[in-house]
RNA sequence: GGGCGAGUGGCGGAACGGCAGACGCGCCGGCUUUAGGAGCCGGUGUCGCAAGACGUGCGAGUUCGAAUCUCGCCUCGCCCACCA
């Protein structure tokens, strides 16, 4: 059986990635391959990657985030892009603070230490980083343009200072942003803690003046999961707020919000959130030391314990009324704190027959539940609230409004209270303002100082950066660490140049990475925070790769940058990203994230070593989708390995078997040989010709599939095409065609397709094969339409959906021809028994399904 | 509780509504080797000697034809979570 095809023999040359990888990534830095070049004429590409933290080491999962982009990014460039792929590190933040307090190392140090560790490791994976443009955020050269940026929202009104309850972590001592607060129980996102709320005064934002312009992803091709959690977390709501008297001398009228005003007639109470400005005034004698107590508690409460209370729904009356708008009708007032302060009003109508919270609060304190709206079947559930909303149910017992449907009942009350000067339709947001003020030291100080005469006032340009002083006391006691620095706090006012006091909070690091895509633009410009003109070239990012749990953080920060920085003239377009693609997220081998305290990190350098940065970049990319990521599980990386090993042995098997042209190729085609047709038989000679055929067409045939499975982030499947090719390959060599034109074409081609995953063996063995430096440099190859389709094809037979049989045509065979060959098979006719087919199916080029009359 | 996504061989995973399991791992057999390893060749969904039958979490449906579309259920993952 084996005596046809001997064994392949072995590579003269053992493939042993050590021997060159390194050489090929000193000769890459040294001629500077990877720069781009901002006056270069070509179409621009910017392929952006999320930088990531310092925090010490490069681990697997740096490796399968930066690959993926960095084979687009590679392969973008054989096209003919002029593509810009930069990288840097988002090096403020709590761990080195963190580490100080803990080894007592400086965070400067401890910053520099690992950024330069990182940069190595960064190095040896081969990616096309172009470092000429690498910037890190904790540089004075670049905090100083984070804190000038600060100083632009401030003077448009888009940073401020308020007083505020705020998500406080009583572990890192510091204060969160609202999406920095996770979980049902409300935990720190960085340690974990269970966060509390205290009263700050605190530096924020305005993010929620581009509430509605972050809603619309018109201009974006982002992955829809994103696009939905950024909607759901700005939580645009339509409804009405609507006016409810009370009865209580110099007290204005209380306004709800509520998203179905078509309910109104059913409103039996009002409930104002604990926090309400006026639950002091409307409190009754009788009432005060009950509602006090009430209050008390709610604010005393952490999130997780107003959590445990969930079902609860508990209140205290305060002894006021109010009067429903429409029925005239005194409701009591209460207090609870399922009505959150922060949220639409502060205040709401109890509609308890609409909605289930109202219906648990009235079931509980015995509140009168009227049914106002009813299905279209019109009868009112009984023991439960009515919530569903849809277009045909009808108003009852709603007086003028009685019979209407529901959405039309939302117009006309709405309509009729706003004519009354009592109402006004309203939307409502979840969203708040982004809270930026952190009291930390690793952070890039808040340009800003107090003066006793003029209050607030920014740091003059020309006098940043605020640098941050190196002797200061780390130790977490809840204010921020630069308190302890006599010489930092002395400022004198902008205004009056009278004595003023530094403000000493740090921004949170998202202001940092909010803008450091357009850094890489021009990073070395020291004028300004970028140069218009690079920008407008480079910018918008083209494609952004990186990890989906920054939906609603980063995310969504960068673009309500892009668009602020738009409106004070500063950028000429809407949108930092135009695509985003998410790589999944590789999990240790026990499935659960990696972590240094489970013990289940892995350490790529220790792969690298045994088998080179080629085939740990392709057995990344092989594991599976790369937006699924998955348990980390190094039992294939061997098949990964022996794949490179046969690419090395086809790409330099040059020689032995049948010298034949091509046809339509020139004999002194790369690898061509001169026609010898007169020394081989004619039989043997229609076998080599149709092997000739059989490879091109899996050389074509690859060119189109890899490079429309790169785009397209297909990783694994452009790996295993690739494989299919180096099978071909092999099975050519078998056949004796190693030394003609077709093999040498599908080599270089299998190297040139290769070359974006596994940048360093491509580069050798096309150097090996005495091609032009460098393979990275080399125009993408176009595949001949007529050779991707294959000179024969095996077409399926079904009879009623079933296969069996199969036959053997040319693409081009007519249907009719088709059909008749179907019928004519044995297989089909042992099934139809004689009977004639009711009905053939044929999908041109897939199948031919035979439908008998009893199918 | 709400939203989104995913369930396919022993394993990772392929498959525009059209041959289920590409490619690889593992395993079995062979060649080579003093041996081991490496390399190479062949086989490998399940049941069955075979013919064949059965197979994509479970149950229905649409269709000539469903892993793929629809509905219901189960399991797992992620996000949000008293948002009026």
């Amino acid at each position: 059986m084996t005596t046809e095809n001997p064994a392949r023999p072995a590579p003269a040359e053992r493939f042993d990635p050590r021997t060159y990888e390194s050489r090929w990534r000193e000769r890459w830095a040294a001629d500077d391959l990877y720069r781009a070049d901002d006056a270069d004429p070509r179409e621009k590409h910017y392929l952006l990657t999320m930088y990531p933290y310092p925090s010490g080491d490069l681990h697997i999962g740096h490796w399968y985030a930066a690959t993926g982009p960095d084979i687009v990014a590679r392969m973008r460039r054989m096209q003919g892009f002029n593509v810009m792929f930069p990288m840097g590190f988002d090096s403020f933040g709590l761990p080195a603070e963190n580490a100080a307090i803990d080894r007592g190392a400086h965070p400067m140090e401890w910053t520099q230490t690992n950024v330069d560790r990182m940069r190595e490791q960064f190095r040896s994976m081969g990616c096309m980083f172009d470092w000429s443009r690498e910037v890190v955020t904790s540089d004075p050269s670049y905090y100083r343009w984070t804190q000038w940026l600060f100083v632009q929202f401030f003077k448009a009104g888009l940073a401020y200072r308020a007083m505020a309850p705020v998500d406080w972590c009583p572990k890192d001592q510091v204060t969160l942003a609202r999406e920095q607060v996770e979980g049902a129980d409300r935990h720190c996102w960085r340690c974990g803690t269970p966060v509390i709320k205290r009263d700050l005064e605190q530096w924020f934002f305005r993010t929620t003046r581009y509430a509605d312009e972050l809603l619309d992803f018109s201009q974006i091709d982002w992955p829809e999961p994103i696009r939905l959690m950024q909607t759901n977390w700005i939580g645009r709501s339509e409804g009405a707020e609507i006016d409810f008297a009370v009865e209580a001398d110099g007290v204005a009228p209380i306004r709800v919000f509520t998203t179905r005003p078509d309910t109104i007639f059913g409103a039996t109470f009002m409930v104002l959130a604990p926090e309400h400005a006026a639950v002091a005034a409307l409190t009754t004698p009788a009432r005060a030391a009950e509602v006090a107590s009430y209050t008390a508690a709610a604010r005393r409460e952490t999130e997780i314990e107003r959590m445990s209370a969930e079902r609860e729904r508990a209140g205290v009356f305060i002894g006021a009324y109010a009067v429903n708008p429409m029925t005239e009708e005194r409701i009591p007032i209460w207090i609870a704190d399922y009505v959150l302060p922060g949220y639409g009003t502060g205040a709401i109508m109890g509609v308890p027959a609409h909605d289930e919270r109202d219906f648990a609060f009235a079931t509980r304190y015995d509140l009168p539940i009227r049914y106002v709206v009813l299905p279209p079947g019109g009868t009112a559930p009984e023991g439960e609230a009515f919530v569903a909303h849809t277009a045909d149910e009808v108003l009852v017992d709603s007086g003028a409004f009685t019979g209407m449907t529901a959405s039309d009942g939302i117009a006309a009350i709405t309509e009729e209270l706003a004519e009354r000067g009592q109402g006004s339709s309203a939307i409502t947001y979840k969203i708040r303002d982004w809270l930026v003020s952190r009291q930390r030291y690793w952070g890039a100080p808040i340009p800003i100082v107090y003066c006793p005469e003029h209050g607030a006032q920014p740091v003059p340009e020309d006098m940043l950066p605020v640098l941050l002083p190196f002797d200061v006391d780390f130790a977490p006691t809840g204010v921020s660490p630069l308190q302890s620095n006599e010489e930092f706090l002395a400022a004198s006012c902008p205004v009056c140049a009278g004595p003023a006091r530094r403000e000493t909070d740090t921004m949170d690091t998202f202001v940092d990475s909010s803008w450091y895509f357009l850094r890489y633009c021009s990073p070395k410009e020291d004028g300004f925070a970028w140069d218009p003109v690079t920008v407008r070239h480079w910018m918008p990012v083209d494609l952004y790769t990186g990890g989906a749990e920054h939906a609603v953080l980063h995310l969504m920060y960068a673009r309500f940058f892009v668009k602020a920085l738009r409106d004070m003239g500063l950028l000429p377009f809407d949108e930092p990203f135009l695509a985003l693609r998410n790589q999944g997220q590789i999990l240790g081998a026990d499935h659960q994230r990696m972590s240094k305290s489970r013990g289940n990190v892995v350490n790529p350098d220790d792969l690298t070593g045994r088998f080179g940065s080629d085939t740990v970049r392709c057995f990344l990319m092989f594991i599976g989708p790369w937006d699924q990521g998955g348990p980390w599980n190094p039992s294939s990386i061997e098949g990964v390995h022996r794949f490179l090993g046969r690419v090395w042995a086809a790409a330099q098997a040059t020689t032995g078997g049948h010298p034949r042209p091509i046809p339509g190729m020139p004999a002194d085609a790369p690898g061509g040989f001169p026609p010898s047709a007169g020394e081989v038989p004619g039989q043997e000679m229609a076998a080599i010709e149709g092997g000739i055929r059989a490879l091109r067409h899996a050389t074509h045939l690859a060119i189109k599939e890899v490079g429309e499975d790169y785009a397209a982030f297909h990783f694994n499947t452009a790996l295993s095409k690739l494989m299919g090719l180096t099978n071909a390959l092999g099975d050519a060599r078998d056949a004796g065609l190693a030394g003609t034109a077709a093999y040498a074409e599908g080599v270089d081609t299998l190297l040139l397709l290769l070359a974006p995953m596994a940048p360093h063996v491509t580069e050798e063995l096309w150097a090996r094969r005495g091609r032009a430096y460098s393979i990275h440099q080399q125009a993408w190859p176009d595949f001949e339409p007529a050779l991707v389709v294959a000179d024969m094809i095996e077409l399926p037979v079904q009879v009623d959906g079933k296969l069996r049989d199969r036959l053997l045509v040319a693409p081009d065979t007519s249907p009719q021809e088709i059909e008749r060959l179907a019928l004519a098979s044995e297989r089909v006719q042992a099934y139809l028994k004689g009977r004639t087919p009711r009905t053939v199916v044929q999908i041109p080029g897939r199948l031919v399904n035979v439908v008998t009359p009893g199918g």
